[in-house]
DNA sequence: CGGTGGACCTGCTGGC
DNA sequence: TGCCAGCAGGTCCACC
């Protein structure tokens, strides 16, 4: 489900009405997910506040008073909401945070691919999720003399090389498709063979269909949703992600095709994208 | 080291 | 109508 836009959604929307409030209660209902949920550090945020919410690649940190971090990843199908604390249990709510406020923060995620943890505020950056991730794409430090760095002595497809998060985060299967056709780049393209005018093109493109996913709430295929609740409208701006076989948009005439790459489903425009 | 393909899970859809 | 293969927005690891 979430890539960086959807993580960002979910971090905006979370950070008025959760800052301020107070761990009262966790309840770990099923802790089976991608790491078994610890419930006893988990715990230690009963009774801390929360001071912030931030975002590193595709992971929300919340954190709370005391030096302690709340992390979440939603994996494919996870999604956290804010409910009232009376609401009743739903099917795949592996874990829940009861407020002082009333609320529940709860943390669905029927593929358990998810992970949630919590961790020292302090070595966030050293602990293993997060030390071997690259650069963040809305950051100023990503552009692309950065890329084409990152791309020398590389020859994997850019696609590949996009969606691996030790050069670049958050972008994901969607996204990746979305920039390298904005870039007009073949997905199978190997970063060997890209130029250096060409990386500028495509940093550009992955920091701009970022930003307008932001913008439009994220991309709702399924089931995303943010913490309030609400769908994104990206997916009514998506070229060519799910597109087989539809116009391409830049009515050149040929429609859009679909391949596999590592596994996942690519969707790109033959005559525009080389 | 870089690159690839499979494993991990449940649920939904589309074709027969 | 009902069944089942195929596929789904992520990440990690074994293997070449």
């Amino acid at each position: 489900m979430p890539e960086l836009p959807e993580v960002e959604v979910l971090r905006r929307s979370l950070e008025r009405p959760l800052v301020g409030d107070r761990f009262e209660a966790v309840r770990v209902h099923f802790p089976t997910l991608r790491e078994p949920l610890c419930e006893r550090r988990l715990r230690r945020l009963e009774g801390r506040r929360v001071v912030g919410l931030r975002r590193r690649a595709k992971y929300l940190w919340i954190d709370a008073s005391g030096g302690e971090t709340l992390v979440v990843h939603l994996g494919m199908s996870g999604r956290l909401t804010l409910v009232d604390r009376t609401a009743p249990l739903v099917e795949h709510e592996h874990l829940g945070f009861e407020l002082a406020s009333g609320r529940r923060l709860r943390f669905r995620d029927p593929r358990r691919f998810g992970v949630a943890f919590v961790a020292s505020t302090k070595d966030l950056d050293r602990d293993r999720h997060f030390r071997h991730l690259g650069v963040e794409p809305l950051s100023p430090g990503f552009d692309g003399a950065r890329l084409a760095g990152l791309a020398r002595g590389r020859t994997a497809p850019v696609k590949s090389f996009l969606m691996d998060a030790s050069v670049v985060v958050g972008v994901g299967n969607i996204y990746a498709s979305e920039a390298l056709y904005r870039a007009r780049i073949h997905p199978r393209r190997s970063v060997a063979r890209i130029a250096r005018r060409r990386f500028e093109v495509l940093a550009a493109a992955v920091r701009e269909v970022l930003g307008e996913a932001i913008e439009q709430g994220g991309t709702t295929l399924n089931d995303f949703a943010d913490g309030e609740g609400n769908s994104g409208y990206f997916q009514v701006s998506l070229d060519v992600y799910d597109r087989e076989g539809q116009a391409c948009p830049a009515a050149c005439g040929a429609s859009i095709r679909r391949i596999v790459t590592s596994n996942r489903s690519t969707y790109y425009c033959p005559r525009c994208q080389r």
